[in-house]
DNA sequence: GTCGTGATTGCAGCTTGTGAAGTCACCGTA
DNA sequence: TACGGTGACTTCACAAGCTGCAATCACGAC
């Protein structure tokens, strides 16, 4: 017989979408969310680094697969292609076959401030991280950033539309569909 | 004799300000910044939000000064020159005569994560405020976010640029190379 | 068999942040 | 001049987040 019952971390992860989904976030305590996965609150902090840390555990696969991708992918592709195109296969892999759970994390996050604070700085880790890979990749710093900045832009719409009940199409045609309509937007 | 003397929140403002400094954000506490400015916990929490707020309290009027400015302009501009327009008269008025001490505080907030998350929420709710503007003017909400986007990835880097040590032209001035250097690298 | 490893726990303590009640200079008004 | 309201500040008490440290004990290596 094992000392403890496996799988602590998805335990406490469960346990903590239970509780923000019944009560919301800033109503739950540490020491609730321990409890249901039959822990303690000091485990909890043992496993993540804060009481929000616990919805985002994917999002450093994300940020794996998306700069592999990029990396990978074709040296002669113009910066914000390479990028764009890093986030469809993301988009492919990551989101389209989860698109439930993703909108029931997405909802929790709309709710609370502070969870959102979070999620810009993920987004904003991201972005450094992406335009880092492609400064390597010999592109100059501004760039980088712009192509970086512009792929996310159109990531954030289609994600936006992505959510929305009633919506059929893929995240990644809703990807390819704001990234030509940022170019516009923004050649005038 | 005054029950109190003037000026609490400048007080609480410069002390925590010159803690930081001196000690780094996490290493003070918000008990530490009251007492130096000869005032209790408590009231520091009267008159800020949390131990964060107290480095934000220019936003709101930068975000008013930029929302102004929008509605103010031509309503022929597209919405990129519009927005772009507004943040360059918000450089204008608001930082280039601060420069020393925006500075300082880009330093204190460059060397903690979590002075960054809520500098990340603040340019998303401007973001949102000028999206919003756009949006009164008659552009559609996709247009609206995306030139709203690009006007503030376009301010990032003007803004990162005019920080460095060594960085003489004006905030505005790279702001609008800023915008030529993003439009040709969208349109690829 | 023993020994180190690593996940978990208990506990003590600090810090952030909030709620509620109280103090008292100042100001307007009569 | 008296008097009552206002609002900035204090005091106290406490919930909750988070950390450091020492202890426990199944498990695997040797």
């Amino acid at each position: 017989m094992p000392r403890w019952k496996p799988d602590a971390v998805e335990r406490l992860h469960g346990a903590a979408l239970e509780l923000f989904d019944e009560q919301g976030f800033e109503r739950t305590t540490v020491a609730e969310i321990a409890q249901r996965a039959g822990l303690t609150q000091r485990t909890f902090f043992n496993h993540f680094a804060d009481k929000r840390e616990v919805l985002f555990g994917l999002s450093s696969e994300i940020q794996q697969e998306v700069i592999r991708e990029i990396a990978a992918g074709d040296e002669d592709l113009p910066p914000l292609d390479a990028v764009v195109r890093a986030l469809e296969i993301a988009a492919d892999t990551m989101f389209e076959d989860r698109r439930a759970a993703v909108t029931r994390r997405h909802a929790i996050l709309a709710a609370n401030p502070e969870l959102q604070e979070r999620e810009l700085r993920k987004n904003a880790v991201l972005a450094e991280a992406i335009a880092a890979v492609l400064r390597e990749r010999g592109c100059d710093p501004e760039t980088a950033l712009f192509a970086t900045g512009a792929a996310m832009l159109a990531q954030q719409a289609a994600f936006q539309k992505w959510t929305r009940p009633g919506e059929t199409r893929t995240l990644r045609d809703l990807l390819s569909e704001a990234v030509r309509s940022l170019r516009t937007t923004v050649s005038r």
